[in-house]
DNA sequence: ATTAGAATTTTGATAACTCAAAATACTATA
DNA sequence: TATAGTATTTTGAGTTATCAAAATTCTAAT
């Protein structure tokens, strides 16, 4: 088995993600999503997706879609554990900022050795999130996904960690930094308003942020432990 | 100007690596030395410098050999300098051995943003040079190579510092460093046998070594300051 | 000056990935 | 259930980088 190239990495990567964005349902991710995802057209995306099919990588059903293997599935994990583990260390070690390590660990993630992720991932203490709150898989490939509630289902006013932002754009992270949102932080939701589509937050120091409810339900929090 | 592909820069390193091994006559690089050191076969070499020809990164002289423009020697400088930095971040930051790095920085150089390098460079103090003693390119593409003597050629007896290894063969960087041979070392030269074809050297710990004097030629050194 | 041998270039193919646009298959609505 | 509209697949072609092997050119020794 020839070590894939970072185009079948890219591929599988676009997969796995598209699947986890849509539901437990929808588990077959249509050739437009996917084409849309990696920034091709169509057609190069159906053609791609044949060979990973025969690879064994995916299944594949014309008009329908693709859905990952197990074999895929662990390629992918492995490449988002590279992702991942290069986002963090660009972080925490290099003082990158949050917004723009994304592009970066999008072109390192397919020329690091798993010796070089192994000592990042030591140096790093084996962390099991990135700095969005992603999980990090193993170097097995296997990762735990634990489900959070969002700005959006949490209880009003009660005490709150956000752990995870399911969201990418640098701009908006931008904007999550600026406002003191980062992973780690603890807020509580004050009040929500489905007709304004607005959620109003307590960060950090009190401060009073407002936040439109599509952006809100990228904010995953947990209830906050009071470790006394 | 499409940045050039991680090919274009593997051709136009080799090439300025070629050059610089080639004394100040030598300055055009013939096309099976370029092969052998791409490890590709003489027609694809002559077919690639083509193209690199009309992109104006080096002047091709048919069935004499390849030599870069300033335009190509620049590019090369600045591949060189990612490569290094890289180098000596993995070795410095990571812990990684000397002898593991240069793959894993071969890789790493095409995928590295200047943004990234430029973070590498200033975390490590601006180094003039890599783990073994190769100067590192400025931003701007621009390096000076001091000239240094080898064991070959410096004063016989006195103290000496090993500055710089122009060998990346990882066996022979292995038994340098279970020699304690590593840049920056104090050794001094003990003798030379032409007949018997070695350099017995005085190291670490007064530890004597032999070295055959093919070998020897790669150690360069710098007379010892000594800075009271 | 020839010419044998080595180096280089040319030629024809191939692999991986891509696009544009034509052909085809789905699907939702009337 | 016919069909208009959308999504997908197919087809044909282009790009980049490569190799094998034939053709050519250079060079050094007679």
């Amino acid at each position: 088995m020839a070590l894939p190239s970072s185009t079948v990495e890219n591929y599988l990567k676009a997969i796995y993600q598209a699947q986890s964005a849509q539901g437990r349902e929808h588990r077959l991710v249509p050739m437009g999503r996917l084409a849309g995802a990696l920034g091709v057209v169509p057609g190069t995306a159906t053609t791609m997706v044949k060979t990973l099919a025969e690879s064994g990588l995916v299944d594949y059903e014309p008009y329908a879609g693709v859905r990952l293997t197990p074999a895929g599935e662990k390629l992918a994990a492995l490449v988002l554990r590279r992702h991942r583990l290069i986002e963090l260390f660009l972080v925490k070690v290099l003082g990158m900022s949050w917004a723009e390590v994304h592009d970066e660990a999008e072109r390192l993630e397919h020329a690091a050795s798993d010796r070089l992720i192994d000592r990042i991932d030591a140096m790093l203490g084996r962390p099991a999130a990135d700095p969005h709150g992603d999980p990090i898989p193993d170097s097995s490939g296997s990762m735990v996904t634990p489900e959070y509630q969002t700005l959006l289902t949490c209880p009003l006013g009660s005490p709150v960690v956000l752990t995870r932002v399911t969201d990418q754009d640098s701009a908006f992270l931008r904007f999550l930094e600026s406002s003191g949102l980062k992973p780690g932080q603890a807020i509580r939701v004050e009040s929500r308003d489905a007709a304004a589509d607005h959620v109003i937050v307590r960060g950090k120091r009190e401060r009073q942020i407002m936040i439109g409810m599509r952006a809100a339900a990228k904010l995953q929090v947990a209830p906050l432990e009071q470790t006394a």
